[in-house]
This record gives structure tokens, C-alpha cells and sequence, in this order.
DNA sequence: CTGAAAGCGCTTACAG
DNA sequence: CTGAAAGCGCTTACAG
């Protein structure tokens, strides 16, 4: 009686329904609305949905229901010489999280760095999304202010500088990582506590250096003096640390504003024969791979609960549900490894809330 | 006359077809099969569409077409901790290809590491894609048997070694890679030249160390003792890199299956006062970003030609055009940075094309 | 070269 | 609680 569909093509609706000798509206209802169908229907109809391997085509609903379910996401630094440390792990945490939010996740990019906004307004004519995240704003970033005025729903991981009316964001509070390293290096033992930063100026990295600054005074441990800068780049971070260790001396440790200003100290103590954690304590920031590479205690950004935070901040536009009033700023995670450990016999690799 | 789309939504084939005067046929021919329009009329339309910022409706044109568009891609290693070094980079380069190919990218995963195919079968089932992209492939990997099964067009970027009737995978030449690598260290001017690779056993490890092992021998310096055996593992790569350094020697090199592997020997020269390059050669694989931020040359997998072929298989399945009668081995690309040059002045950084 | 019609598969008011 | 109808926006045979 019920036809079943040829073994190639999909089972739908009417399969599903003849199937379980119901309209196809009741169907749709036992997925979208179960509460309207008698419990016994309800039943027979899983069973068939169940038998038949039935899911909705994507397609047909989104066509329907006026809404894509997907997040676009761009993957930035394309040189692939420059990929942020934090894109891959963060678009991981996003990924996964996407099914919690019924949406899925859609990523594009470009190869210029040029008309970078191009490639939103692509995604966002066919509406392949419904939304964004971006990510690394920056001063003069073109994006936020575009995709406001388009009236595109948009969250961003990191605070949008430009536009101060803009809520729709998470950060990572930079001030609790930073506070939480001195923290565990006082606890630790060491003695004098540096700090090798980025130049002034940079938001991001003001506010890491500000929680060393705030933590260490609170141990009447401020010395400004202790700090070394550098940008971004090995040698010269190399160059910086060099310095920043003879201040501080073996006993002592280092606070950085990344992992790869932690990994340059790390150079810098092998070249002298000095043993990392050991003679001298070293926290980088981010929990980046290459910190777990070697060994580097390290800042963990909470990348699972930012992802979380942004897709129901796109989600709650998309509804119109009540906005944030403001952004949110999460609390960094402290991973120990044996950088920063005195005693040769380091604890296994565990995570520690921050209090 | 022409009605306007309200602000708020979007302008549909009907929008333009009125505006154009022409019927919303004419408008899809227009962009379908432009040779059916006569030539005036295709410009009217394209102002148009041009004017009203008209982009046919993804959700539509999948489900008329019975095809989403979209090509799938495992997110794998999801601790976050154990992120495969090449999936950023080749995520990336597939997103930038697919547009070529007419589709974009969709991500997924989860966070056990059990039920792999269950997420898989989830997006099929709905046609959320197409085909499915998969890497990192081993023995006793459940997917390509189970995709290959179901019917579900998918390709490998490595081979599937349990399938060797499966042919539409691409891969690189681990061989050549290597091979490349010595040439480079024989005209640099090393001596001895070393090899630092993975236990015996792995497919890709032993090609690698073949490659090694044929180009020594062909420069008449062929000494299977200048081998040390490591995992992928830091600490134990120090202590392989270490013995081998010795036998090696200054003015030697050493030429390792992995960017870690690489970095282990990077580390131990570090810890003696050798300089890399100028005292001791080192050659990586894989192109990471981690031998970039360390100065180390690196044989470079070319991702952006395995994403190119990967994206022209699965779109040959889907189409049923003639499929490879083989696999697809792609030649690596060696990237010269001063871990491997000599002479202290190390030329920028610049890629060369293996000849 | 162009136009009227059918239908992809779904969901949602709207009657019963 | 269930059923017949309409329509989301597109594309493709099929007539003119």
C-alpha cells in the first residue's frame, strides 16, 4: 500500500506519510509541533521516519522558512603564512556548537586582501547565511560598520573598537588571564615577575600587561622596570627576551602577552643552558599548539564559551528576542605545564578554572 | 510601473523580470544560458539585476536543483589539543577553491570521538551537502568503506589505503618532498646529511625516508646510520634529534619527516650553541606555521592544489563525468628559510618550485 | 528568442 | 487532532 521510494532517490514528506497512513501535515506537525499529535500517531509516524532513514531536505525547509540556518564565517589571513592562532580552535568550538543553535556553519574567503567586503556581500545576496561572525577587528576594519548598515545580523569575537553602540560581541578578559598567570607563578615560588608585552597602544595587549601590573603590586612586587616589549615576530621577540631574562634573573619569571613572545623567552633560556620552569617560569598566552608543543603554561582563551555567546547573540537577532545591553567579556582558562613549575616533576597537563 | 522589492526584502526573479520588462524566464536565462538572449535585452536585464542587487535565492535554486551546493568537512581532533597542523591551512585553500567549483564549504564535527559516521550521516541525510572532503585517513578508518557504500560521493586528500579500488584521492609526494630536500642541503654545501623520521611502519613516514634514502644514494653518500627513529612527539624527538646531531656533526644536515620532528633538532642545537643552518642543517616537512615562526625550511604541502583536485573529483562524481583511473600524487614544494642555508645572510623568504 | 506552466519539498495558516 | 490548499523562489522542458 505505502510506496516506498526507489532505492536512489530520498524518502519525503508523502513517502512518510503514506507510510504511517497520515496526511503529510501531520508529519510535519510530529517534527515541529509533536504536542498537536496524538501520542499514538506521534509514534507511528517516528517508526516510519525512523524506517525510511526520512530527514527534511534542507533545501525545501530553508526555502520555506525564509532562513538559511547557517553562520558564515571568513578565513582570514589567506597568505596561509598568517593564519591567526586562534582561527582554527575558535572555528572548531564554533562548528561544533552550530547544531546547539540549529544552524551549521559556512566558511569563504578570499585570496586578495582587497574587497575583503565583496565576499560578505556575495554570501549574503543568495542568503547563503543569515548571519556572521567575525572575527579580529581592528581599528579601521571595514567590516562592522558595513554589515551594521546593511542591517546584517553580526557577532564578533573580540570588542568592536569602531562602533561603541555596537553590544553584539565576546571578548576574552585579558586583565583576569594575565592577573591569574602572576598568580600562579607568586604561588610557585618564583621571585621576580617580568612581563614581555607588545608596544603600547594595542587595546588587546594593554590590558594583558595592565593585569601583570595590577597582580604583581598586589604582591608588593611592582617593578615596571621588569618589562620588556616587542612585536609580534620571532627574532626580534628573541632580541626583547634576552634582555627581560637578565633582569629577572634565574628564579624569577616571565609573563607574555602571547605564545610566541612565551616560546622566544623559551629560546632564550636554551641558549643560555638555562631549564624552562626550572631556573625560570614562563606563561604565554592563548593555548596555542605550539605552546603544548613545548611545554609552555599557557593562558587558554575559553573558545568553546565565546562560539556559544556569539551564535545566540546572532540567533537572538535573527528572532528579534531581547538584545545584550552590552558585550561579554568571558574569563580565561590557566593551562600548567611544566614552564612554569619549579620541581622537575611536573604535574600531568590539566585545566584549572580561574576562582 | 516597475514594482520596487520593499526595503527590507530582497529583490526575487520577479523583481527583476518586471523591471527588465521581460518575463522572470528570460531573466533566468539570462544568467543560466546567456547564448538564449538576444543581446540587448541580456544588458537590459543585467542593469537590472545590477540596480536591484539581485542574487538568485540559494534555498531555491537547491531545491529546484536538487543539489545543495555544498561540500562537507570533518573538523577532526576536537580537543582542541590535538588539531591536525595541515587542516587550517587546507580548510583554508578548500574555501578558497570552491567558489571555482560552484559550491562552498560546510563544516561539522562533535566532541566524542566515537560516533564519527553518525554526524556524517546526518548532514547527508538532510542534503546539506553533496559529497563530503575527507582527511586523515588510517587503517581501520570507518568512513570511506561506509561512505563508499552508501553512495556518497566524497574525496581524500591522502590515500585510502583499505580501498584500493578507490581512486579519487590526492596526495603528496612524500618522495619527491624529501628528495628535494637533500638536493637542496647537497648545494648548500652540507656534509653529512641525516635523516629524522617516524618508526618504521607508516606509509607516509617510510616514503618519506625513501626519498632520503634514494637521493643520499645517488650523491654517493648513502649511510643508513645517520637515521634516528622518534614518534611525533617533542620530547622524544629531542632525544632522537640529540643522537643524531652527534653522528651528524658540524656542517652536517639533517633532513625529518615532520616540522615537530624539525623543531626537536632546532631545539637541541639551540641547547649546544649550534647555529641553525650555519652549523648544522635542518630541513622540516609540512610547511607549518610553526617552522615558519622558527626560521626553518620546510618541504610545503601544496594545499591549494590537493583542495583544486579534491573539488574537481567530487564535482566529476556528482555530474557522472569520466572519473581518474588513479589517484592523484602531488609534488611538494620546498621553502627555503635559514635553517638551511650556510652562509649567515639568508635570502627572504621565498617559495621555489620543485623542477 | 521569448512566454505560460509545472514542480522541487517543505511548512503554515485555515477549515473541518 | 487532522486534512486540503497555498506558496516560499527558482529552473527547465515545452510551446509559440
Amino acid at each position: 500500500m505505502a510506496s516506498r521510494p526507489s532505492a536512489r532517490s530520498r524518502a519525503t514528506v508523502n513517502d512518510v506519510a503514506s507510510a504511517a497512513r497520515v496526511s503529510r501535515q501531520t508529519v510535519s506537525n510530529a517534527l515541529m509541533h509533536p504536542e498537536r499529535v496524538r501520542p499514538e500517531t506521534l509514534r507511528r509516524v517516528h517508526a516510519e521516519i525512523e524506517r525510511l532513514g526520512y530527514s527534511p531536505s534542507t533545501a525545501a525547509s530553508s526555502l520555506r522558512q525564509q532562513r538559511a540556518g547557517a553562520v558564515g564565517m571568513e578565513l582570514t589571513g589567506l597568505g596561509s603564512q598568517s593564519l591567526s592562532d586562534a582561527l582554527a580552535p575558535f572555528l572548531v568550538s564554533l562548528t561544533i556548537c552550530a547544531p546547539t543553535h540549529e544552524c551549521h556553519i559556512v566558511t569563504f574567503g578570499s585570496d586578495q586582501d582587497g574587497p575583503t567586503l565583496e565576499r560578505y556581500r556575495e554570501m549574503w545576496r543568495g542568503r547563503l547565511v543569515d548571519a556572521f561572525v567575525i572575527m579580529d577587528t581592528h581599528h579601521g576594519d571595514p567590516r562592522p560598520t558595513w554589515l551594521a548598515d546593511q542591517g546584517i545580523p553580526f557577532a564578533s569575537f573580540g570588542r568592536v573598537w569602531d562602533e561603541p553602540a555596537f553590544t553584539a560581541w565576546a571578548d576574552v578578559d585579558g586583565r583576569a588571564g594575565t592577573d591569574t598567570a602572576v598568580e600562579h607563578l607568586v604561588s610557585e615560588g618564583y621571585g621576580p615577575i617580568g612581563y614581555l608585552g607588545w608596544p603600547y597602544g594595542s587595546l588587546v595587549g594593554d590590558e594583558r600587561r595592565e593585569g601583570w601590573a595590577i597582580a604583581t603590586a598586589r604582591h608588593g612586587r611592582g617593578d615596571l622596570t621588569l618589562q620588556a616589549i616587542s612585536n609580534q615576530v620571532l627574532p626580534e621577540a628573541i632580541d626583547a627576551a634576552g634582555q627581560l631574562v637578565d633582569r629577572v634573573g634565574t628564579g624569577g619569571a616571565i609573563v607574555c602577552a602571547s605564545d610566541l613572545l612565551a616560546l622566544a623567552v623559551h629560546h632564550v633560556l636554551l641558549t643560555r643552558g638555562l631549564r624552562p620552569g626550572r631556573d625560570v617560569g614562563i606563561v604565554g598566552f592563548d593555548g596555542s599548539q605550539s605552546a603544548l608543543a613545548h611545554g609552555l603554561t599557557s593562558v587558554a582563551q575559553p573558545f568553546r564559551a565565546i562560539a556559544d555567546e556569539l551564535l545566540t547573540q546572532v540567533h537572538d537577532q535573527l528572532t528579534s528576542a531581547p538584545q545584550r545591553t552590552s558585550g561579554v567579556m568571558l574569563t580565561p582558562t590557566l593551562v600548567h605545564r611544566s614552564s612554569s613549575h619549579r620541581r622537575p616533576t611536573a604535574p600531568a597537563t590539566h585545566h584549572q578554572e580561574k576562582s
